[in-house]
DNA sequence: ATAAATTTTAAACAACCATTTAAAAACTTC
DNA sequence: GAAGTTTTTAAATGGTTGTTTAAAATTTAT
């Protein structure tokens, strides 16, 4: 019976992520929408039901892009130390290939946090579980200082995205063109590697 | 002649910056600003000409709340490692007064960076040219670690402010009430206090 | 107290919003 | 290639947006 064409609804899927990661929900009309897919305003209701509905489905896709990759590398046989600076490097991947993610996730979940977030629990099993236990074993054999995981992770995030979370700010404050944002963003990256790593396995 | 009453103006002021600190300015409606002030929804315009120029002139100040302290910090003739110390307890009080105001600020420099950031220039000069020297003549000493005040301040914003601009997230991640997530950003900027220093200062 | 200036109000404004409709166009299927 | 199904379209829907209007209420100045 129904068999819907992948390539128009997709098309419009794809237009409407990308307004929305510039605009965010608020910020974005479903002719804005209509209008980047090069389509008729009336598609997006026929595909999607409505504009939220369309929205709930695409925040779903990007907050798997913003945790997934992550997580798969907190489930990885290596070690603590290596673990880490993979992730600050798969963080640091993803962020620039969507440098306006981590902006757009935090605050649409702001905005309604409940509707969006029906069962986040299970990604902190999935985010902490594994690696508490890493680190705790490495606590035991005094390899690593004392700090739980829920202030290392939000420390590593937050020092690595929060140079993308500014990006416009950075970028106007230090002049920089999208090139040296790029570079900037490399070498800060290499900072926060440094860092963690020093306070962690490192320190006095 | 034109003698406006300020209280009222500043009735709706205080209402205005409430509601925008909550729901942005796309998400903000005359109506929303109107109400939370419990006054006619004609007077936005009678006193602020424009929602646009209302939400401009709130943005300013905001913008000055969430930098004057810091740079007032930066100009005190005291050690460095106290002054980072300063930095981010002051950074701490900040945010725990204004918990949205983070993402309040990089959400809208992201909509709107030209108009709303004209002359951000010259927060950079008071932001690091002070700085920079202190750190100069601190590495010619030996006496802290090599790294730019470009990648040393995000690294302390933004592994503080993280937490506050993914507040609903971390709350609901973690299960933690408005008390439970008061204790966890405190323990979180000893945290952040711990390894920036010991980066800077006490590292191998 | 009266006149002038200011502030507040309810109502209206056109423009735009998300969404729906019903007919046209483009496909399938037999 | 005709009948049936799916996709696309232009137009219209009712509601909301920011803003304006003009009259009413209040305050200020004489």
């Amino acid at each position: 019976m129904k068999c819907i064409n992948l390539s128009s609804e997709e098309k419009l899927k794809e237009a409407a992520k990308s307004v929305f990661l510039k605009k965010g929900f608020a910020g974005t009309t479903a002719r804005d929408i209509a209008d980047a897919a090069g389509m008729n305003i009336a598609l997006t209701n026929y595909y999607f039901r409505s504009k939220e509905k369309l929205f709930i489905e695409i925040f779903r896709d990007l907050f798997q892009l913003y945790c997934t990759n992550t997580i798969k590398i907190l489930e990885k046989p290596i070690g603590l130390e290596e673990k880490i600076i993979e992730i600050i490097e798969e963080d640091y991947r993803m962020m620039k290939e969507e440098p306006t993610l981590v902006l757009f996730i935090m605050t649409e979940i702001h905005r309604d946090c409940e509707n969006l977030l029906p069962e986040l629990s299970k990604y902190k099993e999935l985010l902490n579980g594994i690696l508490i236990k890493q680190i705790e074993d490495a606590k035991k054999n005094g390899l690593v200082r004392d700090i739980e995981v829920e202030h290392l992770m939000p420390i590593i995030m937050g020092s690595l995205q929060f140079v993308f979370v500014g990006k416009n700010m950075h970028r106007k404050m230090y002049g920089l063109s999208e090139e040296d944002f790029d570079q900037f963003t490399e070498t800060h990256k290499n900072h926060v590697i440094g860092m963690v790593t020093n306070y962690l396995f490192r320190s006095s």
